[in-house]
DNA sequence: TTGCAATTGATAGCAATACTTTCAATTATA
DNA sequence: TATAATTGAAAGTATTGCTATCAATTGCAA
């Protein structure tokens, strides 16, 4: 039985399809629940198998170790977000419009109401800005480069990208504002939640349109010629 | 015996001062050897101990856990920026020349002289770069904020947001333009040295010349009125 | 210079983590 | 209904992260 939307994640992170059964989606599941509650570090596998009634060898069957299962989630999301910015875009020719779509569904994302059963987009959100630069700040990430796990967040910033440089042909570094703008977009979050002196968006905005605001100054102001 | 400069870093970061004895220096000095040669999470106080022949029980009585001792790495490192961001800017009056100084010395602080004979300011810039956004990714960040374990970083984010809002008054956002000024520094070097497709500058550049006059372009364009 | 405090070294130990292995029971599929 | 694939159960191992104890050494103060 197949649920809902799926995405065709890259072989190499997983050991076997978790999207496939169902002891595979209650990985998806739960590890994006106990991750969110007990932060990336004090998660594992053994606490995952208690809280969906397996054992650690089952969830070692999928995934090889838990920085796998991250760079899986991670990717899951990019590509969702992906999807979705695809969907948002379809009938948008002028590419400011397209690059206001783009910044508004980096933020928004769950507020969509495409989903999948057994992931919430909203908690996975949430693990995306406070666990999501670990997928590629380790020792492994010219290796795990190489076998295209990162595959997921740097296609949808090349999309981005693109779309920058139909806006502005001449700009220099279509790439880097990209990149700059997922960063930027998952750290302010962080920033006010968290360190709110290293930010000016304020952490009370549920559907941070300070943020929206901010990040369109700093594309479009960018991008004038 | 006290060896050139010296800097005084929130307590709570650490149990006995560091700086203070031969055992405290040489954990500093190797630690910043281990962790950008191993990577953090493969590091280990039981091999620093080894490394620098003594025992886990000694790094112990040092830092709580190789956590703490990452974030007195890293408010090292901003306490120095910050004191060399002092030194370069004592002489100079026009804002528009400061900014570009901060942005220089963010960059390239590891080619300045200034130096301090157990620290490898290189191999410690590696280590912000790649293992900087750690230090306030976890579960424990609030408390350690409270703490104000991050008050070397934070301080010196609000010292560039000030010369921002010196430069240009009216620009609503100087504190998020500063953190994200930061942060772009170092991810657009670990991109251009690990996935080059997220950034527009080379890994060649050993000067990061290319950086810095791409964070000269976002910073004065976005500045301008 | 003796005497006390602080620091370190050496050793041991413990609970948790990150896996791996084996084998039997169950479930899907052909 | 046979066969393969999947899971569960249990046990085991090496490493990690950390604490405790006690003796040896060193620094400093009277």
């Amino acid at each position: 039985m197949s649920v809902g939307l799926r995405f065709e994640l890259n072989s190499a992170i997983f050991l076997k399809n978790p999207q496939d059964t169902d002891v595979g989606r209650r990985i998806i599941q739960h590890s994006i629940e106990l991750i969110h509650e007990l932060g990336f570090e004090a998660f594992n596998f053994k606490k995952l198998a208690n809280k969906i009634n397996t054992t650690e060898a089952s969830v070692y069957r999928y995934f090889p170790n838990k920085h796998l299962l991250l760079i899986y989630l991670l990717s899951w999301y990019w590509e969702w977000v992906h999807f979705l910015v695809n969907i948002n875009l379809s009938n948008i020719d002028n590419p400011e419009e397209k690059l206001k779509i783009v910044i508004y569904t980096l933020i928004n994302a769950r507020r969509e109401d495409q989903s999948v059963p057994y992931v919430n987009e909203e908690l996975l959100h949430w693990i995306v800005i406070s666990e999501g630069s670990k997928a590629y700040h380790t020792k492994q990430v010219d290796e795990e480069n190489k076998e295209g796990m990162f595959w997921s967040y740097k296609n949808l910033c090349m999309r981005v990208a693109d779309i920058i440089s139909e806006l502005n042909p001449e700009f220099p570094y279509p790439r880097s504002l990209a990149s700059n703008l997922f960063e930027m977009a998952n750290n302010q979050i962080h920033f006010a939640h968290h360190l709110p002196r290293l930010t000016d968006i304020s952490d009370t905005d549920s559907e941070h349109s300070e943020l929206r605001e901010m990040m369109e100054f700093y594309a479009f102001k960018l991008l004038e010629s």
